[in-house]
DNA sequence: TGTACATCAGTGAACGCGCGTTCACTGATGTAC
DNA sequence: TGTACATCAGTGAACGCGCGTTCACTGATGTAC
């Protein structure tokens, strides 16, 4: 009971460090992040910090998978309030969510899609897992969608390069995919797309061409959705 | 004559400052700047520096203009190398070469459009003059092909969302853009695409799903392009 | 052509601040008998 | 229930390094008469 009481305290500590360092990105930027600062904010010398987290650059991969986390489980949460044949309502909320999440953490979102902190290697074992998760949620919608005859194969796709095609077919195979390349090649593509949307929204590229950003974002995924054959019966 | 040489030594300088800066950043990140380590590197005394950039906001302000105007001048000379009438072999051309340059100056590219470098706050009135270039280039091309009736107009765009529609029409008149709504818009979804594409490749987000970036890159265009009824009569 | 003066690049010391990490240690809490 | 011991969070000093900017200055170069 006590042992797991210090635990508890310990995982709490963990906690408010990852939780401060946040604080500090959000106002220093993503390599802004510093072991001193955030021990000056905990009211603790910044040696005390190694009893949690063995180096700075351990902290950062801490706030990495957590982000990839953080994000997929909004998308997961997303995904869990429709029933399971609305496939274009589901993809449309997703989508909406995906952007959402972006805007409301802007630094977790720079953490795992912007530029690289300097001096910090991510260990990729660690990072890769919970980096696919978002990736593969959508690519599992799609391939339902489409096994589900509720979605347009797009014609297009079955002139993929030899290159794409081949290098797909390898690494599905590998990693257990359940979907063929295609729609793989259609995710990844679609993820082009919302990623360049949000990243330009993001850093104030689009407001000042666009005016309503959210209504461009929206317009973007209906059309693309559309060449799909994925409409939506109503719109949130 | 005296004068004048006075003159090109000090630009002469300006300039190394400019490219030992960017040997930096490409080490140690847009946000690895730093003016004693340039001075380090150009033997010489970091107060030396302030006789040739006001302070290091000056200096970051140059490296941004300079990058924008960059990859304009890039994708000008690659413009011109296209007869008048080549709509659909310039708009290829001139897209590759845009992820081209981001691939070969990673580092420029993320300082104009990646993580905002923290602590500074780009002058405006500086910076946009010189960000508007590569965007207008696209829109015009972009403009005179459906001018020329060498593009098929999308019909999708007759239906964009109001909000979109009217700030597009007064920031288009309050500019002087010569060219409609719809193809500005359609200049922002484009420029979107390709530019999710660019940075998830950066970032290799892209290849370990796709394996070559290149063919992915290429195919999405070309994809877009024949939507557009742009079809180039041979690829390079 | 020669001299007095102005211009300006660069120095060196200093200010006041930041950082990650190691180390020997104190002192409180929890554990085992 | 009481005591000896182990665990572990946190301290404070130190190492060795970084940064932007100001300031009074030296000394070379160029200019004007």
């Amino acid at each position: 009971m006590a042992k797991i009481s210090r635990n508890n305290l310990h995982d709490d500590v963990r906690e408010r460090i990852k939780i401060i360092a946040r604080q500090q990105m959000a106002a220093a930027g993503t390599a802004g992040i510093s072991l001193r600062g955030i021990a000056r904010e905990l009211d603790v010398t910044a040696p005390a910090l190694y009893r949690y987290y063995g180096s700075i650059d351990d902290l950062i991969t801490a706030l990495i998978v957590d982000a990839y986390n953080a994000l997929a489980d909004t998308l997961d949460a997303e995904n869990a309030r429709y029933p399971a044949g609305a496939y274009a309502e589901r993809l449309f909320g997703v989508l909406m969510v995906y952007r959402a999440w972006a805007l409301a953490n802007p630094v977790d979102f720079q953490l795992i899609f912007g530029n690289p902190i300097p001096g910090y290697e991510a260990p990729r074992d660690v990072t890769i897992p919970a980096a696919r998760r978002p990736f593969e949620l959508i690519g599992m919608m799609l391939g339902e969608a489409l096994a589900a005859g509720a979605m347009d194969y797009p014609a297009v796709y079955d002139a993929l390069p030899d290159s794409i095609e081949s290098y797909i077919g390898a690494m599905s195979a590998q990693e257990g995919y359940a979907i063929p390349p295609q729609v793989i090649y259609l995710t990844v593509s679609g993820w082009s797309r919302i990623h360049g949307l949000i990243m330009l929204e993001l850093f104030t590229h689009t407001q000042p061409v666009i005016g309503d950003a959210e209504a461009f974002y929206r317009f973007e995924i209906v059309t693309f959705m559309e060449q799909l054959g994925l409409n939506p019966t109503a719109y949130p």
